[in-house]
DNA sequence: ATTAGCACTCGAGCTGGTTGAGTGCTAACA
DNA sequence: TGTTAGCACTCAACCAGCTCGAGTGCTAAT
C-alpha cells in the first residue's frame, strides 16, 4: 500500500469515523465542517478524488458522499486505528458479568456468547475447544444394546464428547470396566492426537498381542476415537445484525442468516484465527461474509486446550470499541479454564 | 362454529387451496372460473360476503379478493382438510432417507430436523426427549479439580447429559467408582423422575445411615439431579422460510428470526403438544408465531422416552403435504428409538 | 496550494393520471 | 326466491414528470 500523507490520512480516517457512526455516504462539506482542519470542501473534495483513485473510497452514485471500500477499511485498521484500552472499571464491569462458578463446559460456551453480543450488540461466536487438542482425562463405556456401544470421552477440562460404535463381538458391562480402566490408566494425560498416534502405533503390534483384554481395549478405542470431531459452535444475537442499515433489505438478509445458518463459513474462519496470537480482524470478502468483519481471538490454558471466540458485525463496525472487549473476554475465559483444570 | 351449507364450504375450500397456492388475495372471479361449480362471480360475492361477516375470510383493501383469517384455516383444517396417506413409494422413499445406524442421539435428532425442512420447505423442529421422563441407564462421576464433579449420566436410549457440580470434601476417583457401582446398581431400570422420588425418600432417613459410602453417593447423585434439565431443541432451515412471500418484508423477517432465536416460543408449544397423541396442528397467534402454523407430532420408544417434532411454516401452508410427512416421521423416529435401546 | 463559484448529476420524494382487478348494489330474470 | 348481468365505485400498483437538495468536478481567481 502507498504511502499516504499526513492529511490524506486525517481526511479518510475522518471520513472512516463518520461513516462507521452514520452509516452514510459522508460529503467534503460535512467533514471539513465537522473536523476542524480548516479547509474548504473544495479542498477536502480534492483529496477524496485522490483516495479515490487509490481505491480506498467509492461512491454510490455521482451525487453522494463517499463511503470507505473494503480495501479503505483495511487501511484504516491496519494504520490509523487505535484500540484504546479498557478501564479498570469497563474491566471490573466485563468480569463481573460473567459467572461461570459451577457451569459446564457447553453452558459457559454459550453465555459467554450471549455477553458477547450483548454488549457489542452485534452477534457473537464462541467456538468450543477442538477436541482434538484437548487433554485426554478418562474414557467411559456404556452398552447400549447388542453390539452397540456408547462412548464417553471426558478432557481436562470438562468437555464431554460421546459417541455411539459397534463392536463386532458383544462385551458385558464387567469387561467393558475393565478396558476402561485399562485405557484410563494408560492414556491419562495425553492430548487426543497423542492418544490417537500412541494407538495407531499398538494397532501395529497388534499381531504380537496375547492379551485379549489389551487387544479389545485398544480397537475400542481406537474406533472411538478415529474420525474427527467436529467444533462446535455457538451463535448468539443474530438478530441484532438485522437491526444494522446495512441488512435492512430482504435480500441481503436473507443472504446474512443463510450464512449464519449454515455455520461451516463462520467455523472456517475461526478455524484460521486458531493459528494466530490475539486480536484479529477480517474484513468483509476477505472472509466469505459480505459486507461484514469478524473480530476474533483465541483462547486457551496452560495445558492447551485451544477455542476461539469473537464478533461478527457489519464492516462498518465500531473497532475500537468492540477489538477491547473481545481480546478481554478471551483472557478472561482462558483464565476461567484454567481455573477448571487446576 | 355455525354450520355452513355445502356450496359456502365448497367456495371457502377452493378460497383457501388457491391462497395456499399463490399467497395472493383470490378474487370472485378466478373462484367461479378455476372451480367448476357453475356459478356466476356474483353469486360467488354473495357466500363470499358472508363468509366474511362470520370472521372466516377478510380482505386486505376494498378492491382486492378474499383471504382466510386464523379463523378461516381453523375451519378448513377442523372441517375440511382432508389428509392423504403416504404412498408405499413415499414411504418407502422418506424411509431411505434416514439413515441413523451408528450415530448418537444429537446427531440422529439434527438429521431428522434437516430431512423434516428438507422435505417439507419450512424450517424443521426437534426436541430431544425430556430427560426427566427417560430410563435411567448409568452414571460416572469424574473429578475435575479440588471439590469439583463432573457428573455423565446416560439414558436408556443412549442420551448422554452431565453436569458439574460441587462436592463438600473432596473425593478420590476410586472412591468415585465405589460411588457410582452402588448407583448403578440401586438406580437401573428407574425413570429419572423415579430416581429421584427415590433419593428424596432415602435422604430423609439420612439420619439412620451409617453407611458413609451410601450417604455420599446420595448427596452426590442427588446434587446431580436436582435441577430440571431443560429441554434441547434442534431448529434446521430458518432461512426456507424467509423465502415464503408473507415473510418478505424487513419488518416481518426480523420478527420471525428473533422469534426462532429465542427458542423458549418453540419449546413451550412443543412442550404443549407433548400431552396429546398423533399430529396437532397450532395456528397464528394461537401461537405466538405471528402467520405461522406449527405441525408437530410425538415420538416416544416402549420405554416411554418422549420427544416431539415438527415444521413451522407460514400459516397458508399446504397441511396436506406436511402433515402425513410429520406423522411418519414421528413413527419412523419411534421405532428407532425403540431399536436403540432393545 | 487553496478556494470560491458554478454548472451538472442524480436519488429521494411528491404529484397526478392511468390501469385493472375486484367489490357492492340493484334490477332483471328463471 | 335464488341467481345473474350490469354498472358505478374503490383502491393498490405503476408510471411519468416534477422539484429539491446534497454533493460532485472543473475552472478561474486568490
Amino acid at each position: 500500500m502507498a504511502e499516504l500523507n499526513e492529511r490524506s490520512q486525517k481526511i479518510l480516517e475522518a471520513i472512516v469515523k463518520d461513516y462507521i457512526a452514520s452509516a452514510e455516504p459522508v460529503g467534503s462539506r460535512a467533514i471539513s465542517r465537522r473536523h476542524h482542519f480548516n479547509l474548504s470542501p473544495a479542498s477536502v473534495r480534492n483529496v477524496m478524488a485522490d483516495l479515490e483513485e487509490m481505491g480506498l473510497l467509492c461512491s454510490p452514485h455521482t451525487s453522494a458522499g463517499r463511503i470507505p471500500t473494503e480495501k479503505g477499511f483495511q487501511y484504516y485498521i491496519d494504520s490509523l486505528l487505535q484500540i484504546r484500552d479498557l478501564s479498570d472499571k469497563e474491566k471490573k464491569q466485563l468480569r463481573s458479568s460473567y459467572r461461570f462458578s459451577g457451569m459446564k463446559m457447553e453452558d459457559i460456551m454459550q453465555e459467554v456468547g450471549r455477553i458477547l453480543s450483548g454488549l457489542s450488540k452485534y452477534a457473537g461466536l464462541v467456538m468450543v475447544p477442538k477436541f482434538a487438542t484437548t487433554v485426554f482425562r478418562q474414557i467411559e463405556f456404556v452398552r447400549l444394546s447388542h453390539g452397540r456401544l456408547l462412548v464417553i470421552y471426558v478432557s481436562e477440562t470438562g468437555l464431554v464428547q460421546n459417541k455411539v460404535i459397534s463392536a463386532t463381538a458383544d462385551i458385558d458391562q464387567r469387561e467393558l470396566e475393565k478396558i476402561s480402566n485399562y485405557l484410563n490408566r494408560e492414556l491419562n494425560g495425553l492430548t487426543i492426537n497423542q492418544v490417537r498416534e500412541k494407538l495407531k502405533k499398538e494397532m501395529q503390534d497388534e499381531m504380537t498381542l496375547y492379551d485379549q483384554l489389551r487387544k479389545r481395549a485398544l480397537s475400542l478405542s481406537f474406533a472411538a476415537l478415529q474420525d474427527e470431531i467436529e467444533d462446535q459452535l455457538y451463535v448468539t444475537g443474530t438478530s441484532l445484525m438485522l437491526e444494522q442499515p446495512e441488512f435492512s433489505s430482504p435480500d441481503q438478509m436473507r443472504r446474512l442468516i443463510q450464512t449464519f445458518e449454515s455455520k461451516k463459513i463462520l467455523i472456517d474462519l475461526l478455524d484460521r484465527s486458531q493459528s494466530a496470537q490475539g486480536v484479529q480482524i477480517f474484513i468483509g470478502s476477505e472472509v466469505d461474509l459480505k459486507g461484514c468483519s469478524l473480530i476474533s481471538a483465541n483462547f486457551s490454558n496452560r495445558k492447551g486446550a485451544i477455542g476461539a471466540l469473537g464478533v461478527v458485525g457489519p464492516m462498518r463496525m465500531d473497532y475500537s470499541q468492540v477489538v477491547p472487549i473481545v481480546d478481554f473476554t478471551a483472557q478472561l475465559v482462558s483464565r476461567v479454564l484454567d481455573r477448571e483444570a487446576e
